[in-house]
DNA sequence: GCGACAG
DNA sequence: ATCTTGTCGC
């Protein structure tokens, strides 16, 4: 509606990005915008104290024949983890799913849940990887840089790159993912006998960081660090909700 | 050319 | 991502 683009563009302009950073016409556009966003990334600790935590992630229907993208925002205690506010907005998918360019088509659509979540996280953890991605901008960092947002890639799968050695058994086990000679993330054991998450930098955190945020956050007997496991929790229902709709 | 490939 | 309930095992 009239009411979804207004917040798209009112986000984008406030941030000076150009439009190929959220809309870009085909492939090449949308690398180039990448490498692009890639430049502005920080991948070190740069941001003020934390005392909310953020969660993202989206949810679409297997036969969308509109192909609407769900998305959800949490924002929780830091300390407590207790949830404090929930937002989430439904978008026309403006791009199709091709690995390497998932935030073309779920950022915008996150974008508009970030406008309505009151109060707002002071860093959030995002459901895919940060700067484990082929031009290092994954959609944890793609969402972090348009906002210039504190943000965490928290992926359950590798994209590029492959772990440096065995991954122990018990939970806090790490080892680095790596990717040309370069550790991009890192595969972290969260939950005994499940496979590791693979977290990276998004945006204005650094790896060791977000990797203490990520296994404080999970000591809770799931596999999913708790601003994520809620987000998921939330992208579902807001599908269902808009299917009812 | 062939296989890989976040959600 | 999603289709899908119960069931086996730690």
């Amino acid at each position: 509606m009239a009411e979804d683009r207004a917040a798209d563009l009112g986000l984008a302009a406030l941030h000076g990005a150009p439009a190929d950073w959220l809309h870009p016409p085909d492939l090449d556009a949308a690398r180039a915008a990448q490498r692009a966003m890639a430049e502005r990334v920080i991948a070190q600790d740069a941001h003020g104290p934390v005392a909310r935590l953020g969660g993202a992630d989206t949810s679409a229907e297997r036969f969308d024949p509109a192909q609407r993208v769900h998305a959800a925002l949490v924002t929780l205690d830091a300390g407590t983890l207790r949830p404090l506010a929930e937002s989430g907005a439904t978008r026309v998918a403006a791009f199709p799913y091709i690995p390497g360019f998932l935030g073309f088509r779920e950022v915008p659509a996150l974008l508009a849940a970030w406008a309505r979540l009151d109060p707002k996280p002071d860093l959030v953890m995002v459901d895919g990887h940060g700067i484990a991605h082929p031009r290092g901008l994954g959609i944890a960092s793609h969402l972090g840089v348009l906002l210039d947002l504190p943000t965490i890639g928290v992926a359950k799968s590798v994209l590029v790159g492959e772990p440096a050695g065995m991954l122990g058994a018990e939970p806090g086990a790490r080892v680095p993912l790596v990717w040309h000679g370069r550790a991009i993330a890192m595969a972290l054991r969260t939950r005994a006998r499940a496979n590791p998450l693979y977290v990276s930098v998004g945006h204005r955190v650094g790896l060791e960081s977000a990797v203490e945020w990520v296994l404080r956050t999970a000591g809770r007997g799931y596999r999913l660090p708790e601003p994520t496991r809620l987000a998921h929790l939330a992208a579902n229902r807001q599908r269902l909700g808009a299917a009812a709709r």
